[in-house]
RNA sequence: GGGUUCUUAGCUCAGCUGGUUCAGAGCACCUGCCUUACAAGCAGGGGGUCGGGGGUUCGAAUCCCUCAGGACCCA
């Protein structure tokens, strides 16, 4: 006896062992048929399966099975990237935990714990896909620093260097004082502090007695400003642009410029530059190419360029210095002021912007065919509202700064002179090579070269992926690239458009010529019910392991993908799981249904014949569509289409038709018929629920030994009756409508009906005679020429008659017509206010004029039914 | 501040390039059913001025403008 209720675990562990064993989703070049592709976006290895990996991971399963089922070679490459920031500062962490300094560490032994760390987490996530189902090919699993990956980076490093379109130059970092050392932008935490804004009086150079004041609550750092800046269309300050004013206490002349950068409302409307120790001024700094006066040492403390106050820490010195002003007489007044300052997350020391020397690549000349191509569709963005996004970034595009200052990651292949030259290369020995041929520096060993300490971004390695999983940096001409590149979709999310996506359609055409994959499936985020995003911070994330465990791989998938249009943000609700999960149910008990009939001799009544024919096209129906709407990229959609099809069309109609009594047999060609189409349902449903669907299958009929799901044809449509399926609408208004009846006057469904029909097509019914009984359990069946007896209801302008002694509700079956007949009304109102238009029966198209008239045919007719109808009801 | 985008049933969303009275689906809700595949179910049912205003058109949820409110990205 099989289950009531259909239970995921052993059959999901059954079935992906069983695949693993076949090979199923193993891939290698074959020239007769046709690669399908996809690299999987790599996940960081120190990461742990989220809801976003769940709802990117499905759709990219979908995608990879569909199209190995339609008979292509189908590739999905697994992997991870080494994520430099997170995973150093999770060894940094837990480092700190054993009681171990990062700096009491060489860079070796740092990169050990790293390594260890790698080994002992990185392959989590990987093995979790495999609980949801992911059909990847394990063998080619890829990390971003294993060897052949690790040498492409550094590959393209040099070549891109050696082209022109790396350099090296300055960027702010964030740098704690205390620790000594740069933190990236996501361990500052921002936290609102009060301040005092100090304004300062400058004097104006040359004109006695004049001076412009400045608001600013740092003012340890005025010993560094190089210029004064206002807004051009500040009345107030026009007069001073151009001449200069002198910094109080050190009496040095900066000039005062004007900018639109400059608030005119904040402060005073006047700003004080200081390139050295504020992005924004730096950036300003730039502009008017102003010089950068650095004024405080690794440590926080003040150095000689300050001039004053040498050797102090920066608070002491805001405290000092306000009172060396203050008697000077160069302070206005003092404000409280609150703002955000930027905390160290490790030391909590207030983090200081400081200039350091970083990498950059040009972007300007390598990103053009990549910003061609997506906006000419060669790349396809979907949903295509992202084309615009995608527009604005690369024409605004910036330099990259490739380099950061940490040591897990790919290490920056350039080497340095004592005397401060450059030489990159790929390791030492070619460099001390380089330096000795191109430089003549015959002496030179390698004890005399430095290499960077830095290592590159991350995103400077994920950028490759898609060439470098097949090596095709390394070994451009082999047959993996030149069998799997450009691959085919890729499935990722919006907020990594410009890091990621855009980046490796840049590599693409740089060092393939040609884009990396052809369309790009841009999902939404996981949000929960508040609408926030699901985190492991914010702990507002289930864990999908616990899901799976509890609903089902396939129910948790098919969760996912209800209410996930492209790019669209879904709101996770547990009901959409548990929905997928009775959808799980429901195919199960189907299927039980199915598997308990036994098969008799008899021949096909002609009822199940029609049945059989009717789901037929149904079925090609909504193949047709599903692959209309896979074409389209809506996967939630064709999923929609397909869960109807078996709830709807296929358990509620069909089964219900073609059932036979308890306990009795079916006849062999209708149970042939139900076979065929549970065969294919579940080779339709496949893609979006693999375990199920492959239990089901194997059970349904006798399978071939190594046979799989995975593996067979995907269904394919075919003709389409439309007049049957109208029929059947028409068939299903009516077993709605007596159905309705009986619920409203409270008969059984066991009690019989005698059923007559007003109509001009009584063939129509007649061959609809046998389903109509069994489906709303009527009696006897005539056709009448005038009103008879009993209660009423229409279908299209067909009339209906039950007739149950002294169960006529004359009053309610009149306030029915009623409402039937103003209702109809008002509808051919509205269509012959539009034939009466000549404007609309000139302009609009013909067969749009047609159908109106059609409709005007049918409400007229209808009309007519129910006059008759009230009439008889007195 | 610059850009992108969204607003449709109580909730989450469909509604593609204007054309059935077009206003839809799922969930939630209400009514009646433990009818031997399924109560994780069956059969029925109610519910919305398509954010406000204006325009284009024979015709607007759909195209344009504007206002209001939300989201995201960049600085």
């Amino acid at each position: 006896m099989i289950s009531k209720t259909y239970s995921p675990q052993e059959i999901e562990d059954k079935w992906y062992s069983y695949w693993i064993e076949n090979r199923y989703f193993n891939s290698k070049p074959n020239p007769d048929k046709e690669p399908y592709t996809i690299v999987i976006p790599p996940p960081n290895v120190t990461g742990v399966l989220h809801m976003g990996h769940m709802l990117n991971n499905t759709i990219q399963d979908i995608l990879t099975r569909k199209a190995r089922m339609e008979g292509k070679e189908a590739c999905w490459v697994a992997g991870t990237d080494h994520a430099s920031i997170a995973t150093e500062a999770k060894v940094v962490a837990m480092l700190r935990e054993k009681g171990i300094n990062k700096s009491d560490l060489t860079r070796e032994e740092f990169l050990e714990y790293c390594w260890e760390w790698t080994h002992k987490y990185g392959g989590i996530i990987l093995q979790q896909l495999r609980k949801l189902g992911a059909s990847c090919d394990w063998d080619r699993t890829r990390f971003t620093m294993e060897p052949s990956l690790y040498d492409a980076v550094i590959d393209v490093f040099v070549d891109l260097y050696n082209k022109g379109d790396i350099y090296r130059g300055h960027r702010m970092v964030n740098w704690d004082p205390q620790a000594r050392t740069t933190v990236s932008d996501e361990e500052v935490l921002m936290k609102e502090v009060m301040q005092k804004l100090v304004y300062i009086r400058y004097a104006i150079e040359g004109e006695e007695g004049q001076y412009v004041t400045i608001a600013t609550v740092r003012p340890e750092t005025i010993m560094a400003d190089v210029a004064i800046c206002v807004n051009p269309t500040d009345e107030r300050y026009q007069h001073l642009v151009g001449k200069k004013a002198l910094i109080p206490l050190i009496n040095r002349a900066i000039p005062i410029i004007a900018d639109e950068y400059v608030e005119v409302e904040f402060g005073t409307g006047c700003l004080k530059v200081t390139p050295a120790h504020d992005q924004n001024d730096y950036e300003l700094g730039k502009k008017h190419n102003l010089p950068t006066i650095d004024l405080l040492n690794e440590d926080g403390t003040l150095n000689e360029k300050a001039q004053i106050l040498v050797g102090e820490d920066r608070f002491i010195a805001r405290k000092k210095i306000i009172k060396l002003l203050e008697e000077a007489g160069n302070i206005e007044k003092v404000e409280e002021y609150k703002s955000n300052v930027g905390h160290s997350e490790r030391t909590n020391a207030v983090i200081e912007p400081r200039l350091s020397e970083q990498w950059f690549l040009k972007m300007k000349r390598i990103s053009q065919p990549a910003f061609e191509n997506v906006m000419n569709d060669t790349v396809q963005l979907l949903p295509p509202k992202f084309k615009n996004t995608y527009r604005h970034w690369m024409e605004n595009v910036r330099d990259w700064n490739i380099s950061r200052q940490l040591w897990w990651g790919h290490r920056i292949p350039a080497f340095y002179l004592k005397d401060g030259t450059v030489i990159v290369a790929r390791n030492k020995r070619e460099a001390l090579r380089k330096a000795q041929h191109e430089l003549l520096l015959f002496a030179l060993t390698e004890a005399d070269l430095e290499q960077d300490p830095d290592v590159l971004d991350t995103w400077f390695s994920s950028w490759l992926w898609p060439i470098s999983v097949f090596d095709g940096i390394n070994n451009p001409d082999n047959e993996e690239i030149n069998y799997y590149y450009p691959t085919n979709d890729l499935v990722t999310a919006p907020e990594i458009l410009f890091f990621w996506v855009a980046r490796m359609i840049i590599a693409g055409y740089e060092y393939r010529n040609t884009y990396p994959f052809k369309n790009v499936y841009l999902t939404g985020i996981v949000r929960d019910k508040q609408g926030r995003k699901m985190s492991k911070s914010l702990g507002n994330s289930p864990d999908p392991l616990d899901l799976i465990a509890q609903y089902g791989a396939d129910g948790v998938r098919t969760g996912m993908l209800f209410s996930s249009p492209a790019g669209n943000d879904l709101l996770y609700d547990e009901k959409l799981v548990e929905q997928g999960r009775n959808f799980c149910n429901k195919v199960w008990n189907a299927f039980r249904l199915v598997k308990g009939w036994t098969v008799s001799e008899e021949a096909q009544n002609p009822a199940s014949q029609l049945a059989t024919q009717w789901f037929e096209s149904k079925l090609n129906q909504t193949l047709a569509e599903v692959h209309d709407l896979f074409d389209k990229f809506r996967m939630s959609d064709a999923l929609n289409a397909v869960y109807k099809l078996i709830w709807d069309d296929f358990c509620s109609q069909y089964l219900e038709m073609i059932k036979p009594e308890y306990e009795q047999p079916i006849d062999p060609a209708t149970y042939e018929a139900t076979l065929d189409f549970f065969d294919r349902l579940m080779r339709l449903t496949h893609p979006f629920m693999p375990f199920i669907t492959e239990e089901i299958w194997q059970n349904i009929r006798e399978r071939g030994q190594n046979d799989s799901i995975c593996v067979a044809e995907y269904p394919q449509p075919g003709a389409i009756d439309t007049t049957l399926i109208n029929q059947f609408e028409i068939l299903s208004e009516v077993v709605s409508a007596i159905r309705n009846l009986r619920n409203t006057k409270g008969l059984s469904p066991k009690v019989e009906l005698p059923l007559a029909i007003r109509t001009e097509t009584p063939d129509l019914y007649q061959s609809l005679e046998g389903l109509l009984r069994k489906l709303a359990n009527v009696a006897a069946i005539e056709y009448v020429s005038e009103q008879a007896e009993g209660m009423s209801f229409l279908v299209r302008s067909d009339e209906f008659f039950i007739n149950l002694a002294g169960e006529i509700d004359v009053e309610a079956e009149r306030e029915n017509l009623l409402k039937e007949l103003e209702y109809t009304e008002g509808f051919l109102a509205s269509v012959q206010k539009k034939l009466s238009n000549e404007r609309f029966v000139q302009n609009a198209k013909g067969d749009v004029v047609e159908k109106e008239r059609q409709k005007q045919a049918d409400a007229e007719a209808k009309i007519a039914t129910i006059k008759e109808a009230l009439v008889r009801l007195g």
